[in-house]
DNA sequence: CAATATACTTTGTAACACAAAGTAGGAGGT
DNA sequence: ACCTCCTACTTTGTGTTACAAAGTATATTG
């Protein structure tokens, strides 16, 4: 328990929410994802979606692109080089805090 | 990534939360742990220290001993078996969710 | 008597998650 | 022409939250 090294403040706050790990699981493991595909995929309302999508954006942790298929807009996720970082930074910290449960 | 499983609402909130995420984990490697301990360990202010107990203690997760050593208060927190289950839980679907990355 | 320790409570603030409803601009159907 | 659907939002609102700072009661130590 004192031999426990614990360090919370190495949970990035804007990558340790259920909503935004979660997006930045599934696009560190594809290419890219399109809006609609992540609204099915999480089951949660635009205005949520969005909201949260944007504070990854304005953290520089995704990028977006916007184009159309046929005449409808398509907007397209992906993770950038530094989302990719932290977000490992983050599984490492997050793994040894939970590693040794059970 | 369609057929990846994807389910954010088996993240516990309660649980899901760095500081009560970092006790419960605490609390499940050792019998019980005093005020003081978490306190040095979690390096966070009493005000912040004392909600997060109180919220896991209102949810069922730890339960709280009051006793005296000498003429000193001591409060001591363990984990419950309710708390130790739904802990598991959650590390389960944390654990699916963050798996695969990399 | 002053300072320190324990374990809080109170107060305040700024951020946050989330839902519901509305929007624009085009597509497709009748 | 009209209506509904689709995409990808925005707006509005509500209730909760995390967190810090400061204060408190009781007791011990210097």
């Amino acid at each position: 328990m004192q031999g426990r090294e614990i360090d919370i403040h190495g949970l990035d706050p804007i990558i340790h929410e259920r909503v935004r790990l979660a997006i930045l699981v599934l696009l560190s493991e594809t290419e890219s994802l399109d809006y609609n595909s992540l609204k099915k995929v999480l089951k949660i309302t635009d205005g949520n979606l969005v909201s949260h999508l944007r504070k990854l954006e304005d953290n520089g942790l995704i990028s977006v692109k916007k184009s159309f298929v046929g005449r409808r807009p398509r907007t397209t996720y992906s993770i950038t080089e530094e989302g990719r970082q932290r977000l490992s930074e983050y599984l490492k910290n997050l793994k040894q805090l939970i590693s040794g449960v059970e």
